[in-house]
Parts: C-alpha cells; structure tokens; sequence
RNA sequence: GGCCCGUUCGUCUAGGGGUUAGGACGCAGGAUUUUCAUUCCUGAAACACGGGUUCGAUUCCCGUACGGGCUGCCA
C-alpha cells in the first residue's frame, strides 16, 4: 500500500487558533500512525489579509506543540514550493488549461457591479443572489459575450476573473470519512471564483492543484470546508484527476465553552482563557492574546486535551503521550458532533502531567522562568522544590507565584490565622521555640519536626497552637506543603530569621483588630 | 431564506434493537492528610420531541424542534 501524505494547510493571516492546532494534530496523528508524510503548506493567496509574522508563528506553534512537519517551508521535501504565493504559475497554468477544456471561463464583472447585483436582488426580497448556472448567461462573462467581444475586452487588459463552469442536473457526492456520504445537487451549486482578478487564485483551485501536485491522499480539515468540497471535487473531474483523488474527513467544530457558535479569539478574552498556541501580539491590544505556552500548560497536556476534542479511543483510558496518541488514533473514532471547549477538563489535564512529570524534569522547566524572576536558585533546590509542589499547582506559573516563598521574604501573612492563633502571652515560647531550632543539628524534616513536638509537649500546647503559627510565620499562608520539608528546604538559618520577624508581624496584626 | 452537517449526564464522551445506559471533567458528601493539595470512596446528573418499523427502540426510518457550518475576487 502506497504511503499516505497528509497537509496541514493554514492561511498566515494571524496566530494559529487552537482548532487549527487540532486539525494539525489530527493529520500528524493520522500520517505518523500510518508511516506516512506530514507535510505543512501556507495558503498565503490573499494578499489583503497576509500577516507578516504569521507564518513564524504558525511554524513556532507547531514546534512547541511537537508536531513538526515532515515537509513544508523550512524543513525540505521535493515537492515545493509549499508556499502558495510562490506557485503562482501554476495556477495560472491550471487554470487557463480549465478555459481551454470549457470547464471554466472568464468573467468581467467588477466587484462593484456584483455588490450592486446583491443589492438589488436582496431589495427586490430575493434569497441571497447566488452567480450560478441559472444566471451566468445574465452576466459579462466568456459564457455570455461573444468570441469577439470577450477577445477585445482581453486585449484590452479589462481585468477578469475566471470562474468554474459548474455543469448542471448533476449529483455530486462527497464520500466522507467521518460522515459517510453526502451529496449535493450542481444546480445548486455556485460558479465559484477560481483565479481573482489580482492574478492569484482562490483556495479552491490552489488546494485542489497542490493537492494533487503534493500527491495528498487524505485531506483532513474542518467541517466549515464541507460545502466546498462539492466544487473541489467538480474541480477533480474537470481535471482528470478523479482517479488519485484524495480521501476527506471533515472534522467537528470547536464551540464556545458557553452560549452559541464556534469558538472564537474573542472567547478568550472574555473568559480570561488562552485559545492560541502561544501568546500573540497583534497591532492592537484587542488583537494581543495570552497563550497556552504562557498560561502555564505543558504542550503534551495541551496535545492530549485537544485530542479529545472531538477524539476517543474508544477505551477508558485519558492520559495518553504522543505516542499513545499516534498508535491509538483512527478516523473511524472521530466524532461528527461539535465539541464545546471545556477550559475546566484543560487545566485537569495540565495538572495530571505536572504530577507525572519527574522532579528533575520539572526543575529544568522551572529554571528559566525561575531566572527570569530574578529567582538564583540552583537545580537542587529546584528539584525538591518541585516534588513539593507538583502536587498543588494547576500551571507551570503557579509553582513560582503561589509558592513565591521559597525564593523571596513572605510578603503577607494571613490575617484570619494570625488574629485566630496568635496569643502575645506565648510569645516567649515561641521565641524559644527558635532557640531550640537553631540547635537542630541535622537539619532534616523528621528531626525538625522532633525538636517543635518536643518544645510544644513542653509548653503544654497542641499541633493546633503551635503548628499555624510556624506555618504562617515561614510561608505567611496556611496553604502550602509539609511544613517541615519546607523548613528543611529553606534552611535553618532562614526559618529562624523569618520567625522573628514573623512574631512581630503577628503580634501587630493580633493588636489591630 | 437556501443548501449541508449534527443532537446520550452542565461539559467531553462510550455504547448500541432487550444494559442497573459506562467513564472522565466539574459539582456535592465522606475518608486520609492537624494546612492546602494529592489520593481513595460515595452521590446527584443524560439517550431533544413526535410518528413509524419491531415482540421490543436510546439504538433503524421519517418528520419536527434545536444547534452548527456554508451561502465573498476570505480561507
């Protein structure tokens, strides 16, 4: 069996939303699972909403995500260009090759003329004015106009467009993978536009030529592009190319985590959530967004949460690598209704990777952002650090924000605790309490904890008395991990010092109420 | 409006003519942990509706409702 080639076609007109990245997800899934080819192809014909900084994006999104293309801009492949932009001829060749077999033709009627036709149709209480078989004889264009007149008005470089020929009566039926077969009548088909008058073409004769050019043998893509693949496939035929034909599977939407319709960047915002890869900076702070990768997530818990999307392996099990993704995908397993983002079920994810993630792993994460904050912290320290944590963080920002403690002085102490707990007559035995501290000889856990149960069996006092107040005192919250493991880490000479100054603190809190 | 796709707990979903309709997230309660979290246990929670077909439909068919997509010289 002839290996599968599979694309991953994205327009570079702003940061890759994250159904994008599914989608990618999908046809890398699909190619590694069947040893076949990934390959990355930028539908860069429109010219008016090219992005600069786009393409970089898309491609540094893909990485992160770890899903990089076998062939593509930048990473090889003897089929290229993969740039649309630069295969400019040969759409023009394929098109004209289209005129000249009487699949397409030219059409002369301005954007201008075409709005006003819209127009006048939608007063007259017209449905939507569709340029299709029923009308093209109405309007100026190699189907209307005679030899001469259309030979003139070429000549005369009038700029045209050039339109399919969708034939009529006929039944065109898509056989989808996912959706079994769906078919739609050609009459109601429209003569879409194929080249623009610009001289690029549209997507629908770019994909269709570079499909087959690049050889794909499954087009894997969201369901927006369902109705189109009726012309794709009249495009296919017009060619002659039915018979390499490429496989589709239309893939469900992504929804609003509430309220209707497909997820959007706007839903980011407002919901305070990343729907973007990585953090983007577009010309406006409304165009700017946070992303995954800086929110805290770890890409393989972005990748498996996205999987599900729309994904099962029709077993019970969740937590899956990439490569369990790779041997367990199927499109047989692809659902065909849409999915609602579900940001609760993302950050679960996240938190289950974290757990996994082995201690020294995680400090090697921790590291550079640890410096970026100024942190000076070695990996020794970060590594224990993050076996203590791993346990109650959500993000990889969470370790150095909720437990900001272990790198820098407690800069508030719960006030609710400090009020409960704090009694100014036991102030002397706390400050003892230090003094036996600092006598710990071997500064570990189990002996720290020894020396606070025997001074606090001493004083006659409880867990409950002594314990808040150690905690408050060196970490300034109740929440946190085993209290003695955190006093091991921090080191004697830290706690003893954050203590006193922490009994002073109490002791002002305690008189203002 | 037209065309196309879809519909199982709040959410992601498994299942499939006869099941106590399963799991996960979230939620509630409990156990463990003298903090928080983790972990474990328990609980509430679903087959959109109406007709068929059938001995029997959540499962098959048809309608309806609802949701989604497309309807650009955007992709």
């Amino acid at each position: 069996m002839e290996k599968i080639r599979v694309r991953f076609a994205p327009s570079p007109t702003g940061a890759l939303h994250i159904g994008g990245v599914r989608t990618a997800l999908y046809n890398y899934l699909l190619a590694k699972k069947l040893g076949g080819t990934f390959i990355l192809r930028i539908e860069d014909t429109d010219q008016m909403r090219y992005v600069p900084g786009a393409e970089d994006y898309i491609i540094e999104a893909l990485a992160w995500c770890g899903l990089t293309p076998d062939e593509g801009p930048g990473f090889g492949g003897d089929h290229g260009p993969y740039r649309q932009s630069e295969r400019k001829a040969l759409y023009q060749k394929f098109a004209q090759q289209l005129v000249d077999t009487g699949h397409a033709y030219y059409a002369f009627d301005t954007p201008e003329e075409l709005d006003a036709k819209r127009q006048s149709e939608k007063e007259k209480g017209n449905h939507t004015f569709k340029y299709d078989s029923k009308v093209r004889h109405e309007m100026r264009n190699s189907e209307s106009l005679d030899a001469t007149a259309v030979k003139t008005l070429l000549d005369n470089n009038t700029p045209y467009t050039i339109r399919l020929k969708v034939p009529i009566n006929e039944v065109v039926t898509v056989h989808d993978q996912i959706r079994g077969a769906v078919s739609f009548q050609s009459n109601e088909l429209d003569d879409k536009i194929l080249m623009k008058a610009d001289g690029m073409p549209t997507y629908h004769l770019a994909n269709i030529v570079d499909d087959h050019h690049m050889e794909i043998t499954h087009v894997i893509r969201g369901e927006e592009w369902l109705p189109s693949t009726a012309h794709h496939i009249l495009l296919y035929q017009a060619f002659g190319w039915e018979g390499t034909m490429p496989q589709f599977a239309h893939l469900p939407l992504i929804l609003k985590p509430h309220g209707n319709g497909k997820l959007s960047k706007r839903d980011g915002a407002k919901l305070g959530i990343p729907v973007f890869p990585l953090s983007w900076k577009g010309a406006t702070p409304e165009d700017s967004f946070e992303g995954f990768r800086e929110f805290g997530f770890d890409p393989n818990a972005v990748i498996n949460f996205l999987a599900f999307l729309g994904w099962n392996p029709g077993t019970e099990q969740e937590m899956f690598s990439k490569e369990e993704l790779v041997a367990a995908f199927s499109i047989e397993n692809i659902g065909k209704a849409g999915a609602r983002f579900d940001f609760d079920k993302a950050k679960w994810f996240n938190q289950q990777y974290i757990i996994a993630t082995p201690n020294e792993e995680l400090a090697a994460i921790l590291q550079p952002m640890a410096r970026a904050k100024g942190y000076d912290k070695d990996m020794a320290f970060l590594t224990t650090f993050a076996g203590l944590m791993k346990e109650r963080v959500l993000f990889y920002t969470d370790f150095l924000e909720t437990a900001y403690y272990f790198f820098e002085p407690v800069k508030a102490y719960d006030q609710k605790t400090a009020r409960k707990k704090w009694k100014s007559e036991r102030r002397p035995f706390f400050e003892a309490l230090c003094t036996k501290l600092e006598g710990v000889a071997n500064w570990v856990g189990p002996d720290i904890k020894e020396a606070i149960v025997s001074h606090m069996e001493e004083g006659g006092l409880k867990f409950g008395d002594v314990l808040p107040i150690v905690r408050v005192g060196v970490c300034g919250t109740m929440k946190g991990p085993d209290i003695f493991e955190t006093m091991q880490l921090l080191g004697k000479q830290e706690v003893v010092q954050r203590l006193h100054l922490a009994f002073d603190a109490l002791e002002a809190i305690a008189q203002a109420k």
